[in-house]
DNA sequence: CGCCGTGTTGAGTAGACTCAACCCCAGTGG
DNA sequence: CCACTGGGGTTGAGTCTACTCAACACGGCG
């Protein structure tokens, strides 16, 4: 069912993430009913049923992408599921870079949810810890200022990011604009802020969306504590 | 296995709310395993699953509750359950004010949900539900000013609180400590925004706790969008 | 070459924060 | 009966910082 681009993205699905400890029956049920979609930047996700393969998708709330805020994001492996929630039309759904999902129907999903109660439980974690990840989210929004949440969460980035060796270099999965508008701020704020951390050497940037952490520690210490892991 | 008081907050659990719709086998199982907790203002929950009977419980991040932030609210008949996440100690449950839980011990509850699909697909919805919910405030924390996230905060609390004929009358459930920590800014602040109110007679206080709404659109107009009803 | 999307820099303002004092009320004890 | 106390809430003055708005820098692309 798959071209060989995709199925580089599946392959890794099915044996380095969580996804891999269901059970074979239900892995080829997920399979057979989901279809992969390449997502340019901008595009919005139509359905609300999905696992990211690749690329970084954003959870928004507003009318427009133009102006709403970004609530969420959701990394490779993480489960996107809208599905069953009173649609106001506000919530979309939208690729920050290009991306890459494994979508499902909603109606084929929750049935697999149901015949399998490993893939039940493994979607209840998968919700648990994001309501987890939200609550920390709050925590950082209420109670930290812009640099406390600027460092916290370049740290967190740059662990989701393979590091592909290169020391603590990674690409910035998103726009300033849209890395603002996750972490409550202006753009011209995030752009000073980071500023500030390249002049006190504790990152340094290759290019706008290219970032090196220099000194963890010193981001860390910046950040308060650390945020959770992948 | 009820006392009488205790009794009435749980036949409305069963009755009234989303979970009367479980099967009768599973609801028993349920009660079977569960134990009415009451809780004092400031008490934190031992053990992380529960339902809210009465009352308002707050989730905190950070390690003492004088400093934490306020991520969550848990109102009547909302599912607690904060079992198997990354556990650094700074998460903590407490009553916001005196309140009411029916408790369930961790294995218990979740082997019922392996046993009845009809209570895990409770539990799913309850967390994507949750989880919208925490969307909606990291996008009322990022986007609104404090006037517009106290206008929302108030209709929805409103909505959620049991309004006794009495118009819009209701029961603030929380200090303004704690209003202050969950909407992201100073009790001083707060204090401020709330006599902003007053003196717009979009509310009126009988008591520093006790709140009417004398113009729900006026209120409606400030808080931009309404936020998610009961 | 000019345009457009993206990101940065600068100056001024407005609004939230900080810190301190004060008010109010319920308990408590003389 | 009244003074004392402590928690919760409000008010005031001053500071600081993030926001606003505008201009500018840079790179890709038609």
């Amino acid at each position: 069912m798959f071209g060989s681009v995709e199925e580089i993205a599946v392959r890794r699905l099915l044996s380095d993430s969580g996804w891999a400890r269901l059970p074979q029956a239900c892995l080829e049920d997920l399979l057979s009913i989901g279809s992969v979609v390449q997502l340019a930047q901008d595009a919005p996700l139509q359905g609300h049923v999905a696992i990211v393969l690749q690329g970084v998708m954003g959870a928004f709330r507003g009318r427009d992408l133009s102006d709403a805020a970004v609530t969420a994001l959701y990394f490779p492996f993480d489960l996107i599921d809208l599905e069953e929630l009173p649609n106001d039309g506000e919530d979309l759904l939208a690729a920050l870079r290009p991306a890459q999902v494994l979508q499902f129907p909603a109606s084929g999903f929750h049935a697999a949810v149901r015949k399998h109660p490993a893939l039940a439980h493994e979607v209840t974690t998968r919700l648990k810890r994001q309501c987890h990840d939200l609550r920390e989210h709050v925590a950082e929004l209420t109670g930290k200022t812009p640099e406390h949440r600027l460092a916290a969460f370049l740290v967190w980035v740059a662990e989701m990011s393979v590091t592909d060796g290169d020391r603590m270099s990674f690409e910035l999965p998103m726009r300033r604009y849209d890395m603002a508008r996750y972490l409550g701020m202006q753009p011209e704020t995030l752009s000073r802020k980071i500023k500030g951390l390249v002049d006190t050497g504790a990152i340094s940037l290759r290019s706008p969306s290219r970032l090196v952490i220099e000194d963890r520690t010193a981001l860390l210490t910046v950040a308060g504590t650390a945020r959770r892991a992948a």
